[in-house]
DNA sequence: AAGTGGTCTAGACCACGGG
DNA sequence: CCGTGGTCTAGACCACTTC
């Protein structure tokens, strides 16, 4: 049945935002119990073609996702791209209602973190406590009223302690150049991508069905070869997608690959 | 109940490759029956974190990704960094049995792949139809007897034509070189990353249990303003990350980055 | 109030894996 | 052969959405 399904879906019988049949009209249609269309509609919704919404129905998933710059050390700051080069661009794909919000914290690295700032994972007493201290900025953007990507940075205490990068407000002029001013340019970083399924919390938190992976970049910042800050970006991939340039890459290509969308035939 | 399994998970009481105890003596623990049990452990197989096998059990997922150096234009080809820099980093981490499959197709563009050669998606004749023609050369690496990431390679069929692109072979000298002898220097490229969740055709050559994403790259590469290839790689993210480097990287990026994952806490 | 999906039950039989 | 998960049924009640 979920074959089946699938297939009038791709045929196009049942359009994207479209609904589906009711539970029991699928149950005669298909002559089958309303457990065993339960079970089918949850494959689809796993495989992410479907949506289910209690109350209301079954309707058919689209995906339009947006392309992300991912452009690398020179070219300005995540915040800075989100305001002057990302918010424009979904504007234009007809979102609106952006904002965002940012909470501050310090704490002790997890360690997870301290990998990242290549400190051995368990506090070995071999430092101060001191070093283990970083201030996390957790950046939240929402777009039409759901989260749209979280992004939490870390910075070590000891660059970040009784300056701007302490104040939950939003750093108009770049997170770079405020390095710069303290005199950490990062010349290099790299950057991780991956995928995993949304944990409950998260499929909450995004509003984002079953079926939906998360993409999930990670970034360390670095100034010659001190670890200035690490990054770690979550965004449902049904609206995300990231774009790297390579070699001598124009300016315009943000625009050129804009409409490129993995979920194309 | 899902709640409860995920917590036991996370908590280690089940550890990574262990069997879970039987769905009989699973509805007896928790005082519901089976279909229930099974519903749970259908959100949890979803999210990835169990994997179910008919005959054997439930078992816990371990994820072990491993880290792919998606460096650009310049630094050799994608089968060079296969054979050169990857086949020796998958041997480290435990994997044996490496071995590639390569198919190659002449064929008409499909709209997608028209247009990231810059062509408009639907034939209208304005240019030859030739222009269309491209060489699709699929290749799927295997490790271990299992599909384990394919990638599929569009080159122009006027570039391509007569050249060793056509012979389903292992390119050993890497098609840069063999672009180059052709009069074809790749400059810059763009790469588009996302996430999706695999069709049951993907389940099945991936041998992926449910819940994992698939991850996706699209690259295009150019010599000046001439496509010289599209490329796209399919690979189950539970073990895969791209890295890509930003600024002035080090050479020993890959080793600095090798053991990063992003299913860490 | 009516209609939708969400959850749960108890029981049956099938298909696969391993001794 | 037996134990495992895979599929299916028929029926019940709950929770959410809409009118």
């Amino acid at each position: 049945m979920a074959n089946a399904l699938r297939g009038a879906i791709q045929r196009g019988e049942y359009p994207p935002n479209e609904w589906l049949p009711n539970e029991g009209r699928l149950a005669e249609e298909f002559q089958v119990s309303r457990g065993t269309v339960r079970a089918a509609l949850k494959i689809l919704e796993n495989e992410g073609r479907i949506g289910m919404r209690q109350g209301r129905g079954v309707y058919v998933r689209d995906f339009r996702p947006i392309v992300h710059l991912a452009a690398q050390v020179p070219g300005g700051t995540d915040a800075e791209r989100f305001t002057d080069g990302y918010a424009p661009q979904l504007r234009e794909a007809g979102y609106d209602r952006i904002s965002e919000s940012i909470e501050v914290q310090l704490e002790t690295m997890r360690p997870k973190v301290a990998k990242r700032f290549g400190l051995p994972a368990e506090a070995e007493h071999n430092g101060s406590p001191q070093d283990r201290l970083v201030v996390l900025r957790q950046c939240d953007r929402f777009v039409d009223g759901r989260l749209w990507e979280r992004q939490i940075t870390h910075y070590p205490y000891s660059i970040a302690a009784e300056t701007e990068l302490m104040s939950p407000e939003h750093i108009t002029d770049g997170i770079d150049q405020v390095l710069g001013r303290l005199g950490y340019t990062e010349d290099w970083s790299w950057d991780i991508v991956g995928a995993r399924m949304p944990s409950p919390r998260e499929v909450e938190s995004f509003g984002v069905g079953h079926g939906i992976p998360l993409l999930v970049q990670e970034r360390v910042a670095y100034a010659g070869d001190r670890v200035t800050r690490f990054t770690e970006t979550t965004m449902p991939a049904d609206r995300h997608q990231l774009l790297y340039a390579g070699g001598d890459a124009p300016a315009e290509l943000l625009l050129l690959a804009s409409d490129v969308s993995i979920f194309e035939r």
